[in-house]
DNA sequence: TGACTTAGTGTTGTTTGTACACGATACTAA
DNA sequence: TTAGTATCGTGTACAAACAACACTAAGTCA
């Protein structure tokens, strides 16, 4: 079967950033291609837009498929469309940026997709297309954003201490945050609850531990506010 | 002549959403459809990608052949790519949002496109598609960048008193500003020269004109800044 | 039980934001 | 020529937000 139009059209894809944090490092998942061109280089995940699902459907399938990872934060980044990035013919692509929680979706655990890998930031393979300018996109969205909108938690477990929330703008930022001044800034937006539960198995003091409170934050949104660390 | 691919394409077009300020509204430019669907109504320029060209190619061409505009400030905003968002067939586009001097593109004196005009945004007819989405979309974005990327001298001339700066900041955030902390904040930037000039023809003591300095601008870009109003 | 590790907490000085009013300048019209 | 009128251009004081900074509390481990 084929299908034939009037004009020419370029083809469209999707490509997703994802990105987790660990102990240390921002790090993005990426996949191995097993197809030409660039077979065998570290890429960033996607593939064609289906005419009938839309583009967010695209992203999240195309994401499942090929990292087994579902269920994200995932919004569009920007759309690239410059006529040489890809080297057969002319492809227009509508990249997503995605947080998740690193530990929840180690590679080990997934089945299906035996070729896909988290690397740090600083520690990256060369990437084939315009892969790196969009992955640069991705970074500083990610950082304009979680300036002010409260984003962290998309990269921690529903359960998690103030120090491990901190840890994430220390990480993303780049730079170091003041604990105090963290501590006071987050908890008087009201958009934590306290779980009343503690931190298990650590060798010291245990840490309360907090969840997002998603329905004070949508109050909140209609107050209109200001979130910045 | 026509194009055969082995899976079925969407559709790729661009679409432009263009402001403009007059003395007390902001406005967009719409161009009456000359074709079906939706013959007749008011919508946003926009129109086919072509495989030669870029995105950005495409709406600033598509922006020049159906309202006579070119060279502005443009943008990309968002791509909206919902399965049903044209009746006829899967079509994604990608939306450009475009700042512009409005006296200085009125529509009189363009000459090739005989059915664009502006409309003030508390005037707006009807729209096809997710034409109102998208101009939601635009709107949103200009008050936000406004509030912290000195984008208000694209909608104004060439050489402006802080006067009508402050004005356009007013009409588009659609709030009163202080005259003095408004005039003390742009001023401490250093991002505007004096000119040495001053109004002429008008009715009271003249003001003096300012220009926008790129120069200093992308000095202060380096550096890391803020810019709110 | 003493050493170690991280949790959790307030105060102060500095910077930034916000509210607010009047004399100066240039033109207009009697 | 002069009084009237319209906009220009300027500074201060109070309030809020930000930034820097260090110690005690609680729990684990040897």
């Amino acid at each position: 079967m084929s299908f034939t139009y009037e004009f020419a059209r370029p083809a469209l894809t999707v490509d997703c950033v994802v990105f987790g944090v660990d102990e240390d490092d921002l790090k993005v998942m990426l996949i191995q291609r097993g197809t030409d061109p660039f077979k065998g280089m570290w890429a960033v995940p996607g593939g064609f837009v289906r005419v009938d699902e839309s583009l967010e459907s695209a992203a999240r399938r195309e994401l499942e498929e090929e990292t087994g990872i579902r269920g994200v934060f995932l919004e569009q980044l920007y759309t690239f469309g410059d006529v040489e990035r890809d080297p057969r013919e002319r492809v227009v692509s509508v990249a997503y940026f995605a947080l998740t929680n690193l530990i929840g979706h180690n590679v080990d655990a997934r089945t299906d997709a035996s070729n896909a890998a988290w690397f740090a930031l600083g520690d990256l393979p060369e990437l084939p297309f315009d892969h790196a300018v969009i992955l640069d996109a991705a970074i500083e969205r990610l950082r304009g954003k979680l300036r002010y909108q409260p984003i962290g938690f998309e990269l921690l477990p529903d359960r998690f201490t103030l120090t491990q929330l901190q840890r994430v703008y220390e990480i993303v930022l780049d730079r170091d945050v003041d604990k105090r001044n963290f501590r006071k800034k987050i908890l008087a937006m009201e958009i934590l609850k306290d779980t009343g539960e503690v931190e298990k198995d650590v060798a010291h003091r245990a840490a309360r531990l907090y969840g997002f409170d998603k329905r004070a934050y949508d109050r909140m949104l209609k107050q209109g506010f200001n979130f910045e660390v």
